[in-house]
RNA sequence: GGAGGGGUUCCCGAGCGGCCAAAGGGAUCAGACUGUAAAUCUGACGGCUCUGCCUUCGGUGGUUCGAAUCCACCCCCCUCCA
């Protein structure tokens, strides 16, 4: 097997689509060091493991010995990117792109390897774009073409609005690649389209089209839609080892297996032998473990999955009461205080109606006692653990102002 | 510019003078169970000083004993025509 043809088979792996594979063999096998495109929106600050299926990707080129050019699309986010929405996005102001794209350079480097990873915004060769070479871009490709998009067809077809700008970002997504001499471009499959502008935009420009590669879509802890900040099913490489391992736990069996297939670094033959395993009677659960520990461990420290997995075996299989848990300080004017009033007091509930409401359900526990009484009187001062629910739990401690 | 349709609680979506804090579904949360914060089942799901009271159905003003529901004006979205 030569070098190039070992290359193609470790990025092949997990990907969904290469366009084209010959292109990229070829490429391969020139031997050069390849400009490794992938570009962001800072519109959300903060990574979550559906994007570090790209970035571990990334990594592979590195690995390789490629380089990789991640594009923070400053520009673009204040346009926002309509790919996959069903509504116009926000634009972002000036400032706020600024500030998540710090966020998203300080997330990359754990995994990407800062000494082959160029950063570049898009803005650079964008605000020097004159209006007369926009209009020249915008004329490029046709509005019919750009209907042919699923996701603008759907809101054409469902009355949605489509505001003009919006059909401007995949240009200038593609005339990045151009800008940034890009010999491949990773996205996620729904960046399809915009990749492909790439390509034809490069080859108008006298270059040889980039190499795109998309990469599945990971689902959020829901199961069903792609993990995105805004749908809350997502979960962040920053989150604390313990949020990330109870995330992971409670993404279902049939998702655990894509999970390994997308976001472990373990071979195809180990993930094989752990279905294998149960098959033949080994509990779901406890590989979900080992994929809970893997990822936690790489995002934070191998001692912090070990932690986080003890962690939730005593809260959630033992139903512990949680041992370094939040200490919070709540001042009273009178001599006693109801429970709702406290737990409203603290943070742990946000109303006195979801505290009774919790109460009610038998979720409110006080030093791990079960509570069910709304007007049960709580002298103060004093100090004791309050749990709602499996999840959250404090201890509060009264003090009595005047 | 003209004609028509529409804006309902986190989302979708019913309601079209009182029985509406507003059906149903989704999401979410809790409880039970379990092999787990999977699955399944049950329940909750505006707020409060909670058997009652207060605020909500694009906005403002009106009609009425009473309006999410009727009227007027305004704002926003969509479709068709120009």
């Amino acid at each position: 097997m030569t070098e190039a043809s070992e290359s193609l088979r470790i990025i092949q792996r997990g990907t969904e689509e290469i366009l084209l594979e010959s292109e990229l063999t070829e490429r391969l096998k020139s031997g050069r060091r390849l400009r490794v495109k992938a570009g962001f929106d800072p519109t959300a600050p903060d990574l979550h493991l559906g994007h570090t299926v790209l970035i571990n990707k990334l990594r592979q080129f590195q690995d390789l010995g490629h380089e990789v050019l991640f594009l923070i699309g400053d520009f673009t986010g204040m346009i926002g990117d309509p790919t996959g929405k069903n509504t116009t996005r926000p634009p972002l102001s000036r400032d706020e792109v600024i500030e998540n794209a710090r966020t998203y350079e300080t997330q990359i480097y754990k995994i990407l390897d800062p000494e082959k990873t160029l950063v570049m915004f898009n803005s650079s060769w964008m605000s020097e774009m004159r209006a007369s070479d926009l209009i020249q871009l915008a004329a490029t490709h046709t509005v019919a073409r750009m209907l042919e998009r699923d996701d603008f067809a759907k809101r054409y077809k469902s009355g949605q609005p489509i505001a003009i700008h919006e059909f401007l970002y995949p240009l200038i997504q593609g005339y990045d690649s151009v800008a940034m001499h890009a010999d491949v471009e990773l996205g996620g499959t729904d960046q399809k389209f915009n990749l492909l502008a790439g390509r034809e935009l490069q080859k108008l420009n006298g270059q040889a089209p980039q190499v795109v590669i998309t990469m599945p879509l990971l689902e959020g802890t829901d199961g069903v839609n792609k993990m995105s900040k805004s749908l809350g099913n997502y979960i962040g490489i920053t989150d604390t080892p313990r949020e990330m391992f109870g995330k992971i736990m409670s993404i279902s069996d049939e998702l655990m297996w894509r999970y390994f297939d997308l976001l472990s670094f373990r071979s195809s033959a180990e993930i094989q032998s752990l279905k294998d395993g149960v098959k033949l009677g080994r509990n779901p659960r406890d590989v979900k473990f080992e994929l809970a520990r893997e990822i936690v461990a790489r995002f934070h420290t191998k001692a912090d999955a070990d932690l986080a997995w003890g962690d939730f075996i005593e809260r959630f299989q033992q139903g512990a009461i949680p041992t370094d848990i939040q200490e919070i300080p709540l001042q009273v004017k009178l001599k006693h205080a109801t429970v709702p009033q406290i737990l409203r007091g603290a943070g742990l509930v946000e109303s006195t109606s979801e505290a009774r409401r919790m109460m009610e359900q038998g979720a409110v526990r006080i030093d791990g006692e079960k509570i069910t009484d709304f007007y049960k009187e709580i002298p103060v001062p004093s100090s004791h653990v309050y749990q709602v629910g499996k999840r959250i739990a404090a201890r509060v401690t009264l003090q009595r102002i005047p």
